[in-house]
DNA sequence: CCTCCCTAAAATGTTGGACAATTAATCGCA
DNA sequence: TGCGATTAATTGTCCAACATTTTAGGGAGG
């Protein structure tokens, strides 16, 4: 796609598309320009936009609408969930590989969450995490799971982080999910989510480290087999 | 794509090749049968089955060559990155926001990188920086210095923090090109790089964090205007 | 017998046109 | 005013034709 000296026609398309979503500045909700149009517009034919907008609804940028057009969305998550569905073969090594990121990332979370946590968003996690405890099934309760940690890393306020995060939603919680149908007990991750949440509250950083790190170290060990 | 009660003819051709890929075992390198094969096979057209095509390209799960057909690959890394380049729109904050998430990140790599860092990479790195100072113009100079961040995160060796790198590739590099047209000198750059390979060296880690601390806050103070 | 060039064929790349399906908007009627 | 039928705009699908690219093979010349 983006290689070969001279592009392809539908990926003129698509580039051109986007330089028309950034010149315009057009955002999710905003419809563009029928097909014909844009075949118009880029002297091409229908055809071509329309597997131009192929791409683009593999993004997830835009899906189409009848009558109304197309439409541009946010729905890169379900996107990059798709691609992963597509991509990834999960595996022992990916498990790790993941938890590795976690690490990474979640254990450093402490200074970025040290001034901006609110302590609404920490009474809200620990309802969240209260709710694991009620679960009727695994499913559930590895939702709540990484719903806990996702206010988390939200609360760390940075952007980026958090849309890395939603993207690896489908792998994280498939990742829980297999936890949870090992460990004997939520108990055992409630509690440690709860430790977790007494650090932050006490704002004391070793502690949050060190509880973190034991969180994600368990997440890992019914895995080395 | 993955809502509506009926799904689009597109979509249904999407899944039965996902279903021939897996029926058939089809790996790497595999060629799927001719875009007139298909779509007998499927019972639909031609242009659904391009249409198709194009998804799976947008998911970097395959590729077509004129002649031979379309072939499997495993381009993830750059439907990754293309994606995540769609999804932001490069903005001041968006720009500080990515900033934020290296600090993270890449501070935080020593550990990682005490235990796996090789001779061969710091070199390799050193050589990188290096070309830095010889580059013509200011692309190519933060095209080398976006490098060395590179086999930084690649040297710590969790492919999900180097997909994750390399999706933000293009707004990164972005950032650094426009540090590079106001900093007076690419002097400053090289230096601050070479501190950071010097701590590596040393496994000074309280050295690597304060300078890439350094290195990073300086990318961002041209910006707050 | 080997090498090089040329040609042919097979596949994708692009275009134009036609009709079906869907649905927002409009018009008309009560 | 409200509601139902009609209309029109747009996407969805298919077909057919031609252009382009590239592999494969064959033929001429050494």
């Amino acid at each position: 796609m983006q290689l070969s000296n001279r592009a392809s026609a539908v990926d003129d398309v698509v580039r051109q598309i986007r330089g028309l979503i950034r010149e315009r500045g057009l955002g999710v909700g905003d419809v563009l320009p029928s097909e014909v149009e844009l075949a118009a517009m880029f002297d091409s034919s229908r055809n071509t936009v329309r597997e131009a907008f192929r791409t683009l609804k593999a993004y997830g940028v835009a899906e189409s609408r009848q009558k109304v057009g197309a439409v541009l969305t946010d729905q890169h998550q379900n996107a990059m969930r798709d691609l992963f569905s597509f991509a990834m073969e999960i595996s022992v090594d990916a498990f790790r590989d993941i938890q590795g990121y976690r690490r990474l990332t979640e254990m450093n979370l402490f200074d970025l969450l040290a001034d901006l946590l609110t302590d609404q968003a920490l009474t809200e996690m620990e309802a969240v995490n209260a709710a694991i405890l009620t679960s009727e099934d695994a499913e559930r309760a590895s939702e709540l799971d990484f719903e806990f940690h996702r206010l988390l890393v939200e609360a760390a306020g940075n952007r980026t982080l958090s849309e890395t995060y939603g993207m690896l939603k489908p792998v994280i919680q498939r990742l829980m999910l297999a936890g949870k149908s090992q460990r004997l007990t939520l108990e055992t991750v409630v509690a440690e989510h709860g430790d977790i949440l007494e650090a932050l509250r006490c704002r004391d950083r070793i502690a949050f480290v060190y509880h973190m790190d034991r969180h994600l170290g368990a997440g890992l060990e019914f895995i080395v087999e």
